[in-house]
DNA sequence: CATATTTTGTACCTATAGGTAAAGAAAGAA
DNA sequence: TTCTTTCTTTACCTATAGGTACAAAATATG
């Protein structure tokens, strides 16, 4: 028995399930043992993801739409993702760092601030009723679906809602330094405003979708600034 | 065979599940057979409906959570709606019925319109986020989660747009007619500008609830006409 | 009372949700 | 080549969704 420890290096006592704490390129720059490796790529997984829980929603999506939309097994799934819940918030939190950082970073730029604010409007628009079908915003369908019924997702969107708010904010103080809106104005209430209107926007897009309707509300809560 | 014919006035032939087809009470007034009376009043049993569905929307809610909060047995349930898409419908057909016709209605009102408008949109806030728990509007959470998959609701949900879209201009003309708002304003992109930011004001009352920020969109709205 | 009809309660049904278990495949390390 | 690990596949599991079927109860009429 002891000889069994005197016999050259021991290998560490064996933990399985480690992947689940220790990503896997850590592992191999340690010279661990590798396990086989994935199939797909996660990061591409979650990604369609996001487009089935966009479109559908959290509760009217199944495990077998799941499977069918990123192309792997049920086995891969869970082991890769752990829970539908799960897999959820990752589809939330890349539509987060793509499309709502996307708005953020868009409203982020120099320039005039009127132009840019219809742009980002009608972006949002084409977005809502592009080729992906009418799915509208996928953090504003959460907020309804399971606002206050779910913690995590809540908070997630909340953030966006801060985040998206707050880049209004500083395109008004933008415009008010430039002179282009009035310096007397409340730029958090123009702020508020402006994310209420692109909110209420993006559910009439998914109601109705009709483009006109869309337009004539860029129209009016530009004038309004 | 002939005789039985000739016997006196004959019944009429039988015609079960007629109920479905003929209104009891109707029946009644022919001196038709009855059937058992119902054990409870159907009318609320759709209101009990509506506040679940509002609450959890449609995909969430399961037969049992409606066996629960209408008390009644799930034979009977089905017997009396049919299905839980029927019942999800009369439960938004009492919706536009009551909530959404309440708001056309304020919204109708003789008097100076700014504090009507104000006194509609605190309204919403308060039934939004009041003791029913933070649940939103019905209408705005069936569009985000329906929208363009469920044909029916879709279009009851357009239709109550419309028309709080109409009670909107109409209120905004009249204040063009009193003075009130200056009268090269375009009436119809004021309504929709409206009823965008009363719709994203209540998904944000549904997501983070804080009255402070819903109180400024409110300011921000009315300054804005 | 028997009859016709409807509601109700209970039992039952099939399909699927949302996973879990276990065996074999695929990789690098020794 | 064997060992260790992770991934994949297939099979399996329990609970419930969303109803349906049927017998018994409740009503009105003849």
């Amino acid at each position: 028995m002891v000889g069994r420890l005197a016999t050259g290096a021991a290998r560490p006592p064996r933990v399985p399930g480690l992947a689940k704490i220790i990503d896997p390129q850590v592992k191999k720059s340690y010279g661990l043992p590798m396990g086989r490796p994935k199939q797909f790529d996660p990061d591409v997984a979650v990604g369609k993801a996001m487009d089935v829980f966009w479109r559908k929603g959290y509760a009217a999506t199944t495990p077998q739409d799941l499977v069918d939309e990123l192309g792997i097994g049920k086995g891969s799934l869970y082991n890769a993702f752990g829970s539908k819940h799960a897999l959820f918030e990752r589809a939330l939190e890349r539509y987060r760092d793509t499309q709502s950082l996307a708005l953020v970073e868009l409203l982020d730029q120099p320039g005039p601030v009127r132009p840019l604010l219809r742009s980002a409007m009608e972006l949002l628009i084409e977005t809502d009723l592009g080729p992906s079908g009418r799915r509208g915003c996928f953090a504003v369908n959460t907020a309804t679906e399971l606002g206050g019924r779910d913690e995590v997702s809540t908070g997630l969107v909340q953030r966006m809602f801060e985040r998206t708010e707050g880049a209004f904010r500083e395109a008004v103080e933008r415009g008010q330094r430039t002179g282009e809106f009035a310096p007397d104005r409340d730029a958090d209430a123009a702020a508020s405003l402006l994310l209420a209107t692109l909110v209420g926007m993006r559910v009439i897009a998914r109601a109705q979708g009709g483009r006109e309707r869309l337009g004539r509300i860029v129209d009016a809560a530009l004038a309004a600034l």
